[in-house]
Parts: C-alpha cells; sequence; structure tokens
DNA sequence: TTCAATACATAAGAAACTAATGTATATGTT
DNA sequence: AACATATACATTAGTTTCTTATGTATTGAA
C-alpha cells in the first residue's frame, strides 16, 4: 500500500479513467477493480469514494442509473459527454506531471526512457 | 502549471529530493529551482513551502542554519541521518507509485516501456 | 525613487482526505 | 439456525494540506 499521501489528487482522475474505459460501474465495484489490477497497491476507501462520485455527479461530468439486484439497489455511474473529455484531459495531464516529477526528482540518476514498442 | 490537483502529496516528496541531491538550500532558492528545472510547469507558492519546511523540521527530518547576507538572513535547510533515509525512500515509493497508476490509467492504450539507455 | 526581485513568515478559509459509524441485503459456514 | 463475511450504499467529525492574502524587510535596477 502506497502511502495515503500519494493518493491525494488522484481519485478523481482514476473514477473518471475507469468510466472512460468501462462506460458503466457502481461505486463497490469501482474498489474492488483498482484493488484488483493493482495488486491491492491502490486502495480506495468508501469515505472518499462515494463523496467524490456525488461531486462529479454535481459537476455533470457523470450520470446515475439505479438498478435493482434482488431487494438491494446498485447505483450505476457513466460519464457524460462532458465527463469523457474530462476523463482524456485528466489522464493526459497526470502523464505529463508523473514524467515531471519523475525528472525532478533526482535527475543524476538515468532516468528511464519512454518508448512505445 | 498543472492542476493543483495532482500536486497534493508531492511537496514533501520533492523538498527532500532536492536537499538529497544539493544538501543545503534554503526556501526561495527551493521555489526557484523547481521552477527552472520543470519549465514553469510546477511552481511552489510560498504558504504551502514555509509550513512544510517547518514541518520537516519539527518532524527531524531537516536541520536548519541561518546565514547572514548583508543585513537579510537565509535559513538553509539540510537532510538529518533519517532525513536523507526517508527522502530515498519516498522517492522510490513515487516512482513506484506513478508507475502503478499509469498502467491503471487506460491500461488499453498501450504503455510507454521503461527502458535505461 | 520606485518597482521588481529576494527572503522570510503567518493566518483564514477551502478542499480532500481518514477513520468511524450506520443501515441493510446476500451468501457461505458450522 | 446462527454467525461471519461480503456486498452496497451513505454520512460525519476531525485532520491535513493546500490556496490566497497579507505582512515585513532588504536589495538591485531603471
Amino acid at each position: 500500500m502506497y502511502s495515503q499521501e500519494l493518493l491525494k489528487g488522484t481519485l478523481q482522475i482514476i473514477v473518471l479513467s475507469l468510466l472512460a474505459e468501462k462506460e458503466k460501474m457502481y461505486g463497490y465495484e469501482i474498489t474492488q477493480h483498482v484493488k484488483e489490477r493493482t495488486e491491492g497497491k491502490i486502495q480506495l476507501t468508501e469515505g472518499a469514494l462515494y463523496p467524490t462520485l456525488h461531486k462529479l455527479e454535481a459537476e455533470g461530468l457523470l450520470t446515475t442509473e439505479k438498478v435493482s439486484i434482488g431487494k438491494r439497489v446498485r447505483k450505476y455511474y457513466r460519464l457524460t459527454e462532458r465527463g469523457n473529455v474530462q476523463a482524456n484531459d485528466r489522464v493526459e495531464e497526470f502523464r505529463s506531471f508523473s514524467q515531471t516529477m519523475n525528472a525532478l526528482l533526482n535527475p543524476f540518476i538515468p532516468q528511464p526512457q519512454l518508448s512505445w514498442s
């Protein structure tokens, strides 16, 4: 697990990015998805996730759809058009940012070069 | 300039990393250094930097030394032994974290491979 | 002399998080 | 049947960390 510090500011990006890929997910699903795909290295807490989802919805980047599963109600989220644009922009920005950071941190240690094979 | 969101949680790492490299810097110098080396893409604000420096000092990761330059007093910071250990650990963690994040964000887009040339 | 740069600092308020707690259904185990 | 765990939502108090603004003072250049 990474220190909570690093996670700060990345939650929105994670949510937007996953929804750009899968187009319809519910909160709990997102937490599990992230946990699995990062081998437990990133674990979202519900106390952080739900308020974030609500906020993105309030900003018009997400819409919701309630689906009954037995007696239980799932709340699916999907990107709006604006949400989709934001998702791409933010992911792009993160990639650029992490490159800048990696160059800033100890430039004397040889930096890994980015290459698309 | 990157959104402030992304910067969150990276200030301490930046400070520790720069001091691991230069071993003696003062606050203003740090802001200028970061600005230059990132081509203005990362700009630290004094309102964030000074409290961070004070905090790291209080935690025993940094020590200070006041140096008079004419009538002005500069406050130089340097890493303690523990600070040096922390610096390496945190930078390492950030590198790992940013790799994990980049893999998480849109895994269908071909990922840049890390290669040391 | 006046503006920009250098150099420190603090303080109010906002934002985003953690940790705890709450509610309820579903499923698997003993 | 009883119990624990997993699923699934949500809120709240408190903390941390940041932004924006403000304050003080020296130095150098136009």
